[in-house]
DNA sequence: TCTGGGGTCCTAGGACCC
DNA sequence: TCTGGGGTCCTAGGACCC
């Protein structure tokens, strides 16, 4: 069957959910901000009139807002992913599958469907009615056309909020409205390098040969390009894997100078990191932690330090982490700048539960300390690579040591120190 | 004698997304 | 004085192995 995917998105999210709880707020221009009040991350349609740029500093707007009667709130990042999990789980109910691909935004597998268009107007509705939340949906054969559709079903009032893209002559004429920073996939760095090109819109570079934008611009571009001729690279995600990294970060509402000061910034978004990874199930052996000064000050010295620490055994286990990212702090602090933000990486991360032998979680226990001495051992006289346990697909040291170490592979690791 | 070439791993950096 | 907080993927190049 001929793939159809829909896209719905959520309307001015963030905006959005504050008017779902202070109705006063329809229809007057609303602004969301930043981690401390930083700048604009959410803008109503009405602000968005007002040309209210998406990241507008809010110091440097202040005034201007007061004055327009722009309605400012600090962001609520709770709230925001309670209400999405209710349009989520509204969406469920209108597709077989459903790709859940942001907080705001899913992908819906419509193939096979008689009438999408009527079907996403219900399904539009129904939101509205269970949520509160305004969507917008757009129907088109691969995912790219299916954001492109999306776009114009939010920049046309006359298409009720569903926009679809079934054919390729309407196709062909929504590219033709669009901006080639509009496209997925291509933001202001690409844009310019296609324009030095001589491809300087959305139905140019859909005609361009694949297999040039593959040698010029790598797969990924190729794979816009196919996408925008209706050909499906891309396929819907139901289930989405399991996070490569964690990151905790924050800038700070005014500058950190002292030493004890980061230490606790950096202990506080650690055991944050540490939370979220035990929630999701997973262990990491390695983690970032960077420090940097404010880069917008260009009067100040400016000084950005990262280390990566690696901790030998996979733990979610708050106390280590934080002595290891201390630890990495140390290593990376300089005195006499003026820190503006600070976070934490857990890098490289495994499921708990697929690492055998729970070494992880008794690594004090006497017997399991003592056959990972002898998997050192067996490491060091043998070398890397060379005996059975890499031959069973293991990259790192510590994965050595935790994946396979199982009742199988410890005896043979007895044997191997015999011979 | 033939001094190659494929494969993997790691890191850094670049680009994108919401 | 005041400018967000997350993520992903790809590529290039060097080290190393066989």
């Amino acid at each position: 069957m001929a793939p159809l995917f829909a896209l719905v998105d959520c309307n001015n999210f963030y905006a959005s959910c504050e008017r779902v709880f202070q109705p006063p707020l329809r229809g007057k221009p609303v602004v969301v901000l930043s981690n401390n009040d930083g700048c604009v991350i959410a803008r109503s349609n009405e602000a968005k009139a007002l040309g209210i740029e998406m990241g507008a500093p809010w110091h440097l707007h202040r005034d201007q807002f007061q004055k327009q009667g722009v309605i400012v709130r600090s962001s609520n990042y709770t709230l925001y992913g309670d209400m999405s999990g209710r349009v989520m789980r509204t969406l469920a109910n209108f597709a077989p599958e459903l790709e859940v691909y942001s907080i705001d935004e899913a992908f819906l597998n419509l193939s096979g469907f008689a009438d999408p268009v009527a079907h996403s107007r219900l399904l539009r509705a129904t939101v509205l009615q269970w949520t509160g939340i305004p969507v917008s949906v757009g129907i088109a054969p691969t995912k790219t056309l299916a954001k492109v559709a999306n776009r114009l079903a939010k920049k046309s009032p006359d298409s009720c909020g569903v926009m679809a893209l079934t054919s390729e002559a309407d196709q062909v004429a929504a590219l033709q409205r669009l901006e080639l920073t509009d496209i997925w996939g291509v933001a202001n760095r690409l844009a310019a390098r296609l324009a030095a090109l001589g491809i300087r819109t959305p139905l140019a570079l859909r005609d361009t040969d694949p297999k040039m934008i593959r040698t010029s611009f790598g797969v990924v571009m190729e794979r816009v390009v196919l996408e925008l001729r209706g050909q499906s690279c891309l396929s819907l995600e139901e289930h989405s894997p399991d996070k490569k990294t964690i990151m905790a970060s924050r800038s700070f509402g005014r500058t950190v100078t002292e030493e004890a000061e980061m230490r606790e910034a950096v202990a506080t978004y650690m055991s944050r990191a540490a939370e979220k990874m035990r929630r999701q199930g997973l262990v990491t052996a390695s983690i970032g932690v960077f420090v940097n000064t404010n880069r917008f000050r260009e009067q100040d010295a400016q000084y950005y330090g990262s280390q990566t620490v690696r901790l030998g055994i996979a733990t979610a286990d708050t106390a280590k982490l934080i002595r290891a990212a201390l630890y990495g702090l140390s290593r990376i602090w300089r005195p006499g700048f003026s820190y503006k933000k600070a976070g934490v990486i857990c890098l490289d991360l495994h499921q708990a539960a697929k690492l055998q032998g729970a070494l992880f979680h008794q690594a004090d226990d006497p017997g399991r300390l003592e056959l990972m001495r002898l998997m050192d051992e067996l490491n060091r006289r043998y070398g890397r690579g060379s005996i059975a346990f890499a031959a069973a697909g293991v990259k790192k040291g510590w994965a050595l040591r935790s994946e396979h170490l199982s009742a199988r592979y410890s005896t043979n690791a007895m044997e191997l120190l015999r011979v």
